[in-house]
Formats: structure tokens, C-alpha cells, sequence
DNA sequence: AAACCAGGCAACCGCGTACCA
DNA sequence: TTGGTACGCGGTTGCCTGGTT
């Protein structure tokens, strides 16, 4: 614990705690224009704010950012949490890169109060079963394939750069790479509804896209495949 | 009109990791 | 190599608000 509070939302180690104020933003926001992003530990000496680094960052990710986008999830959005969660779990952060002007702290809220308490049906469980084996199987095919091809025509440093390269993109730009194609690709058939097994259906016809060897990518890395550089 | 309740969300906390001296 | 510090992440808490009785 860092301090018992003195008065409303005073520590008695001198840091404030509970809900920011307009002076309080007003501060920060200074700060950040003049500083940059980082260095939070610094912001309570360089302004005065009786917020500790921690909570600065926080106000700043969370709630001051310029680029942060407001209001209600958009159905769009929903299936993409919902699709992104099927693959990565909780890991929120992960999947706010894929909502750009979404913070992790709001998806997740957004997760919780909205499907944590819905147990996926046994559909949606015998899906999400099927996916993951595909997917793994699909891979081990693809490590083979690959082998194959490159061993012919590139270098092992050759090949680790492109790996590399592939791997950052995907890590930089998770879901914008996945779609590369278009509304006509991957996101583009989830339709307006937003109920769960809508949602995940949309993720299990990624299946089909495989299916006849094109995809919907055309050209493009399939959902699945690009995924599976993320591993 | 008042009390109660549930949902939504901002903020806090603890832990893990990266970085630096 | 190690210890300290700062940062980032996920889980949790608690307040606020709108709806219901």
C-alpha cells in the first residue's frame, strides 16, 4: 500500500489518488506537448501534479491521447474483439493495436461487461476446437512447403531477414495485415450482426477461404496464415 | 420521490520485463 | 552478473449513472 489517505484522495505521502481533474489534464497534456511520451516519473518534479509516474501514464494511454477514438464500440470493432480474443486470449494490448484509437483498458472493459459472463455455446466451442487444429496442421504443412521453396532460391540469412521482417509487420500491424485485400477479405463478410455465434462464424469461414488454395485474400496471406506468423 | 440494483468505466494494484549503471 | 528503476500489462476495485420497482 502506498499511504493512507489524509484527505479525499490525498495520500499522506503527498500523492493524489482517485479521479483526475480538468487542471489536473490540463497539466499533463502541457507536459507531454513539451516532453513527449515517456519519463513519467519525472512529470510530478517537472509540473508540480501530485500523480505519480504510474498514474500519469495511465490518464495519458487511457484517456488524454489525441488519437484516442470516442464513443460506442462500433458492431465492426465488436467482431473484431471477438475474433482477435478467439485467437489471443486476454491479451488485450495485442489486440488494441488492432484498434486503432482503442486502449487496452477499454476493450477489455468492453469484453467483460459484454460477453465474459455469455459462456461461448458448444458450437462456438466445437468451432474455436476445429480452428486451433487446423490451424496448427496448416502450419506444419506450410513450415514444410517453405522449406521447400526457399532452400533453393535464398541464403539462411536471406530467409531470417524476410522471417524478421514479416514477424514485425504482423507484430506492428496485427489486423490491417490480416485484411490486406480490402472489405471484400477476411473482415469484410461479417455482416451487421452482432451476436456471438455470428461473430465466430465469421472467424470459422476462414476455413472455406483455404479450401479451394485462392482465399478471399487473393494473393494475399489468408487470415490464418498471417496469423500464424505471429508464433 | 426515494430506494435499490446492475452496468459501464476510470483508476488502482501487483507482477513481469526491459533497460541501464 | 546483479541490483535498481521505469514501464507495460492484465486483473481487480469502486464510483457513477441510468433504469426499475
Amino acid at each position: 500500500m502506498e499511504g493512507q489517505l489524509m484527505s479525499w484522495g490525498t495520500l499522506e505521502n503527498g500523492w493524489r489518488k482517485g479521479p483526475w481533474t480538468a487542471q489536473e489534464d490540463e497539466i499533463l497534456i502541457e507536459h507531454v506537448n513539451q516532453h513527449g511520451e515517456g519519463r513519467w516519473n519525472c512529470v510530478s518534479k517537472l509540473t508540480g501534479l501530485r500523480r505519480n509516474g504510474k498514474s500519469c501514464r495511465l490518464r495519458w494511454v487511457n484517456y488524454l491521447r489525441p488519437d484516442l477514438k470516442r464513443g460506442k464500440i462500433t458492431p465492426h470493432e465488436e467482431n473484431i474483439i471477438l475474433e482477435l480474443h478467439a485467437l489471443w486470449g486476454n491479451r488485450w494490448s495485442t489486440i488494441a493495436r488492432s484498434l486503432p484509437g482503442r486502449t487496452d483498458n477499454e476493450i477489455k472493459n468492453y469484453w467483460r461487461t459484454h460477453f465474459k459472463k455469455s459462456k461461448p455455446s458448444k458450437n462456438i466451442e466445437k468451432a474455436r476446437a476445429r480452428f486451433l487444429r487446423q490451424q496448427q496442421e496448416q502450419q506444419e504443412r506450410e513450415e514444410e512447403q517453405q522449406q521447400a521453396d526457399m532452400r533453393g532460391i535464398m541464403t539462411q540469412v536471406e530467409e531470417a531477414a524476410l522471417a524478421q521482417d514479416m514477424q514485425e509487420m504482423a507484430y506492428m500491424y496485427p489486423l490491417n495485415y490480416m485484411l490486406q485485400g480490402g472489405e471484400g477479405g477476411g473482415g469484410g463478410s461479417i455482416s451487421d450482426g452482432s451476436s456471438e455465434e455470428e461473430a465466430w462464424g465469421s472467424l470459422w469461414n476462414l476455413d472455406d477461404i483455404h479450401d479451394d488454395g485462392e482465399g478471399v485474400c487473393r494473393g494475399d496471406l489468408t487470415m490464418q496464415d498471417q496469423v500464424l506468423t505471429f508464433y
